[in-house]
DNA sequence: ATTATTTCTATCTACCAGATATAAGCTATC
DNA sequence: GATAGCTTATATCTGGTAGATAGAAATAAT
């Protein structure tokens, strides 16, 4: 699967939901599927210019001016099913926050420290917000993609409980830090080990 | 934090622990760091070359040949401890397994199953290798590093975890889905609600 | 010694993220 | 009710990155 085509995907799948224009789609992809998925503009105009040329999208509303919004076609349906039946790829990691972690050695136990209770915090406001979404979605407002949208807040709750679990565990870890005083972070550590 | 600062980041950290060549370099960020951190090729060698330009690392061995190493100077010392303590830039989520299943309507329930058991048994090789990181740890590899060696480990383990709890949880959801019969997922669903 | 094969190192290109530009509606003030 | 300023909506542009590919050195095989 190409890289252009999980943009496609997704775009495909949106429109799947309601016709929308370019501008809406990223406002309903960072919405609704922000927590999971993002895309920008620059991904966005290009698939749509790629989708229309295919025969899978077709534009509605005044061309030529604002506002057009795109409609999927028969055959962008059976595109989406095949676009989602491949095997998903998975992107490459990078999390900044282990990765200063990880050298905490050279970044000093106090500012580990805030970078941790920082990250709980942010899980925490995540926490919060699954749970608001999960609330509104027992209101009913998404119809048969109903179960789907939940499996999908069921995820972003348990990482979030997650992120915040390992926060807690690297408190501890630094605070036995701590009971060493060890080298000064400031001044010059010895070469590390190996 | 312009964004080829973090691969500055990663590559000053690394050579803080042993001098490395270009290659070298790619293949430690893989193994000792893979499970949160990715550096390419087109990354780290244009990194070295503006940060041996800056004279933040030395070239080291022979020149001209090959296997040539790039070892940390002071001034790369004190750069390191500075882009450490910048804030950590997040990078955008893109969890193509969410994606499919947000779409599970389209996808149909059988799918999702075999892509929900798929990320599961994932997971599970993930915990396996990251508590076999843990007593490997446990033998005393590192010195310094080893606390915060294992608070990355932790974090490994949390999140492979959370990803076991929550397939469960999706699988659960899509059980019920079943006792519905609904549409057959092959033949066109009905628009979506909303 | 010479050729084949693997490993190591570096460059090159298509594509993406975010910033920036442009256009359209909306509000307020005269 | 006209016009200037402001906000929202839409599209393009540019620097930078990921992954593929090329090239060089060493090792192994015959």
């Amino acid at each position: 699967m190409a890289r252009s085509d999980q943009t496609q995907t997704a775009v495909l799948g949106a429109l799947s939901i309601m016709p929308m224009s370019g501008y809406a789609l990223r406002e309903e992809i960072k919405n609704t599927l922000g927590h999971f998925w993002s895309e920008s503009f620059g991904q966005i105009y290009p698939a749509l210019a790629e989708l229309q040329r295919s025969g899978l999208v077709e534009r509605q509303g005044d061309a030529g001016g604002r506002s057009s919004s795109y409609v999927l076609t028969a055959a962008g349906t059976v595109r989406l099913r095949e676009l989602l039946a491949e095997p998903p790829q998975q992107n490459k990691p990078r999390n900044g926050v282990l990765l200063r972690l990880f050298f905490g050695h050279q970044l000093g136990p106090e500012a580990c420290r805030r970078l941790v209770l920082e990250t709980r915090s942010r899980a925490e406001t995540q926490l919060a917000a699954m749970r608001a979404a999960r609330a509104e979605l027992a209101d009913g407002n998404l119809g048969e993609n109903s179960p789907f949208a939940l499996i999908t807040i069921a995820a972003g709750e348990r990482s979030a409980q997650a992120t915040i679990d390992w926060a807690n565990d690297a408190l501890a870890i630094l605070a036995t830090l701590d009971e060493v005083p060890a080298t000064s972070p400031l001044r010059s550590p010895p070469a590390a080990a190996r």
